[in-house]
DNA sequence: GGTCGAATTCTAACGTTGATAGAAAAGGAG
DNA sequence: CTCCTTTTCTATCAACGTTAGAATTCGACC
């Protein structure tokens, strides 16, 4: 879809919006290109100006690089990863899904499976740590809905020993292993079969009684 | 370190392998350009040529492009890895490390630590799967590990009841997530309490007893 | 309403990268 | 000593990220 309206005009508040609109359809050019292909990998600064009808050089106007661009991306992501979570964090959600953590666990391998080259580029791109400050917020968002539903889900687990948040800990490397795994092709039998794999990833985060003797 | 006799002669037999060291040394040049400076992203085709004395159109001799430079890396990765896992698969180790799960997954972990861009660069690049068959060897060797583990230290795992190598597959998701999100600085307080998060993974996967009412 | 100035966008170019073609050089075989 | 194969290099290409500076456009002010 190539600009009608091409240049960006108006008065200064006007210009201010149509700039953020410019800064949102570049993400988005870049993110559709990443689908349409195979991956970020074929997206380059030309592609990205092109879709949305400019030269390459109009990306350094909203972006310092090509990085800032992906980064830019990764953090729609992780709003959207945070929106899905939030939108399974609820009572209704959680009874219908068959527990707290089945519910999340969901949520979070359909956000991948719809986006998998979006998931991917959230943890492919190094430096964006989000260890404790610093992390984009809807990432900490993730989080607290992954650390709710620990609480309730699996209230015994033996990591809550460690501190508050080592159980979320868990539980999210299981997801994001699982996950990562599928994506990469790396689980027989593909996504069918790791989707299965899921539902007992929970079952036995929840914690599976020993054979008594 | 430049290259001392410099051509390959020799006899053919001589010359098959000296071609196979400077294979193998092409490889190792990738490698330690990687763990110099951060990374694979810096390992050029130049780079790695230079590095054993030659110039950049030496690699096209010896792999079809950068991809299968970097793809011959992954396999030396899985091989190592493999090795490991191997040497921790004994009742020696399993004692010494307090069960077959905590003597895998530490290999496992070791590898990692001490491997952080091979281990990236073994999941980064994508089109390899090994989902069953074509996968390499080592990576089919490194599964098997696992799998012996999981079947002596969580034989009534839940996901059991999907087929044979289910468990396997879920332990080598919960390694890999824990591991990957560790390197890529997502888990809070570092390789440290991420380290410990792992017993305790391996404690929650041979099963915890629920609470008894 | 015409002019000024700031904002926006493009053209042109640079250095680097992966990759290829073809020339050059070197060594074994007869 | 000459030939022929193998090995290696020089030169070059197109594509990429990025930047400088020119050109264009439009709002604002007199």
């Amino acid at each position: 879809m190539p600009r009608e309206g091409k240049r960006i005009k108006g008065s200064v508040g006007e210009r201010a919006e149509a700039r953020d609109q410019l800064r949102a359809e570049l993400l988005s050019a870049a993110r559709a290109l990443a689908d349409e292909s195979a991956g970020f990998d074929s997206v380059t600064v030309r592609s990205v100006a092109d879709r949305v009808g400019y030269t390459a050089p109009i990306v350094y106007q909203y972006f310092a690089n090509k990085r800032a661009l992906l980064v830019g991306l990764v953090d729609v992501g992780f709003a959207e990863l945070a929106d899905r979570l939030g939108r399974a964090q609820c009572p209704e959600e959680y009874a219908r899904a068959g527990g707290p953590l089945l519910a999340v666990a969901t949520a979070y391998w359909e956000f991948a499976a719809e986006n998998p080259h979006l998931y991917r580029l959230m943890h492919t791109l190094s430096d964006v740590p989000f260890g404790t400050a610093k992390a984009p917020a809807a990432a900490r968002e993730c989080f607290g809905v992954l650390k709710a539903a620990v609480e309730l889900g699996a209230p015994d687990h033996p990591a809550a020993k460690v501190d508050d948040d080592a159980v979320a800990d868990l539980l999210w490397a299981h997801l994001h292993g699982l996950v990562s795994l599928t994506l990469d092709g790396r689980i027989k039998g593909g996504p069918r079969r790791a989707r299965e794999l899921l539902a007992d990833l929970t079952v036995s985060f929840v914690g599976t009684p020993l054979p008594v003797e």
